[in-house]
DNA sequence: CAAAATAGTGTAAACGATTACACTGTTTCT
DNA sequence: AGAAACAGTGTAATCGTTTACACTATTTTG
């Protein structure tokens, strides 16, 4: 691969005068700047982006940690920092944590040695103290999904346990007084917050929370399916079920589906995340609605500002999910 | 941030030893190993990777370039890249063209210039010559869901117009003879290529081609709604459906059942690409399976070849699309 | 015990770009 | 005409690493 030499011994100029050229210097003149471009076409030259961070000490690029690509939730979460990062003209670094403390790290570790200024992080197996230790190092990195007390200004995250009560206590206001909860069972912080809503709304109303109500499973379609297929093999009675998430519902009404049981008209199902085929799913699925595009695009834009030396803000960001009503819930049945 | 000078300073000793230390060189004692590793802990260094990838000549990242990730198809794309990234150790990088030729080149540039060894390109924008040279100077470029003639070897792509075309004859085989297509509106080739499929199917059934039961829109969930209430509106009997995609059947599916029209009672219906949550749509959709996560990961392997020095294949790599029966098909009523 | 081998360290030259500074030649001004 | 301003160029230092090479101190060998 040809170097800013071959293009300056091409073109019979100085280094300089390329990197003047390329960079649009006014201190270039047009007889170089065309002997130059010339030069860069024949060679197919592409300038050394690693040689131009060093030395400039910025590499314009904003990375992202997320847990997995392939996932819907994700995918959104990353479109909203990529919205930001091509507006900012900035370059888009992704790494994957797998939700494996390990690699969380490696992934961040990796943000940071490439000098990414800013760092947009979604992390759930690290500690606090690890995050912080991180954070501490690079002042344009903010955290996703997250709140970490001694990170205040750089946390955005969302108000599970109220979205997880909100959904809850729909469901009682519509007559449902046997309501199960499919929880998840990877050990993060989410999938205890859900449940605690959940049995925040019940008590709420009086309720009592039958743990016999709560089963889990990973939290995808299939463990959604599992999951469903545990509850009704107890042979309770449920008239609805909140699911950990919209992945989790669709599991739940495929299941209950297959076994005759009519989605909303016999048992109401409500997800959570609402994520891009909710509305596709037939029923449509009632869910949370968890704005990750619009949050991530924030955390991106304030990763942004702080890099930039700004002084972060005194309070969490901290959002609330909002209920979208679509076909998956209806009243209990007389009876 | 501090530098390997300033860790070789606290540590009093020479960068050099600095170096040894980090890449576990033999050559480092037992007391610098320790004397050293203090003190970057103390400093919290984090080698510079741009530094580093100046002087190895490698970085060890994997570069792909994709549409947008936020679409599940390109999330499997990725996921398949990146798995192969993990297991052999090298970082990825990400870069989405947006469907845009400007956007596409820029990302493509962007990852030439950060020296990646190996790349995964998805391009619909760009030129088979502007692929070409790009592919020129990059040995370990391999591109995806497209084939260059000139680039015999380095071109992973799916046969289309036959997927479409055993989808049709599919229809065919059940008695459907009024069957529509909803197609892309996205100028490329994958849409004409399914396109023609279909044709090729009723051409060989030899049903006519009615160029009114073909309507379009953009390749997505609204795009399929808006298409279906188009050809709804002729008020022309169609029995069966071939959607250029899972996302536009599931769009598809959506208007019908909001139509009153069961699926696949009165109406089948067929995708084509076999994303994420097909088969969690209700009816659960019978679809042609794009195994894109495999392919990408074959990419992945073939592009970590090539940039290793390996000569290339003679031949493309064409993959079949095969049928996913699964609900949302069924025979024709009789009368 | 001297010579040779070995272990560990440091010095300095790369890698490929940017940019301050010095320099030359031309234009503009008085 | 001579001074001052300006335009354009090149030289060389720099960014933060790696690593060949030279070097010293120690251990092994005959």
């Amino acid at each position: 691969m040809s170097t800013i030499k071959d293009v300056a011994r091409l073109a019979n100029v100085s280094v300089a005068t390329v990197s003047r050229v390329m960079n649009n210097s006014p201190k270039a003149s047009a007889a170089s700047r065309e002997v130059v471009q010339k030069a860069m076409a024949e060679l197919g030259y592409t300038p050394n982006a690693n040689a131009r961070a060093l030395v400039s000490q910025t590499c314009d690029t904003m990375g992202v940690v997320v847990g997995d690509v392939a996932d819907p939730f994700f995918g959104a979460l990353v479109k909203g920092v990529s919205a930001v990062a091509v507006e900012q003209n900035l370059h888009l670094l992704m790494g994957n944590g797998f939700h494996k403390a390990r690699q969380e790290r490696e992934a961040i570790e990796l943000l940071i040695g490439k000098r990414c200024e800013a760092l947009v992080v979604h992390s759930k197996a690290l500690s606090d103290e690890v995050l912080c230790d991180y954070a501490n190092r690079v002042p344009g990195m903010v955290l996703i999904n997250r709140d970490i007390p001694a990170l205040k200004g750089r946390c955005i995250s969302l108000n599970n346990r109220l979205g997880a009560a909100t959904a809850t206590r729909h469901l009682i206001d519509l007559g449902h007084r046997h309501i199960a909860f499919i929880s998840s069972d990877h050990a993060i912080e989410d999938a205890t917050l859900r449940l605690q809503g959940y049995q925040d709304g019940l008590m709420a109303a009086g309720l009592a929370a039958d743990a016999e109500l709560i089963e889990s499973g990973t939290p995808n379609e299939e463990g959604g399916e599992r999951a469903m297929l545990n509850l009704l093999a107890k042979g309770l009675k449920v008239t609805a079920v909140v699911a950990y998430n919209d992945a989790m519902a669709a599991g739940v009404i495929s299941v209950l589906a297959d076994n005759g049981l009519r989605v909303p008209e016999e048992v109401s199902v409500v997800g959570f995340d609402d994520i891009i085929y909710a509305r596709y799913l037939r029923p449509k699925l009632s869910t949370m609605r968890y704005p990750i595009e619009l949050m991530a695009a924030q955390a991106a834009k304030l990763a942004i500002q702080l890099a930039a030396g700004e002084s972060e803000a005194t309070q969490s960001r901290i959002y609330t999910p909002t209920l979208i009503n679509r076909h998956s819930v209806a009243p209990v049945r007389a009876g």
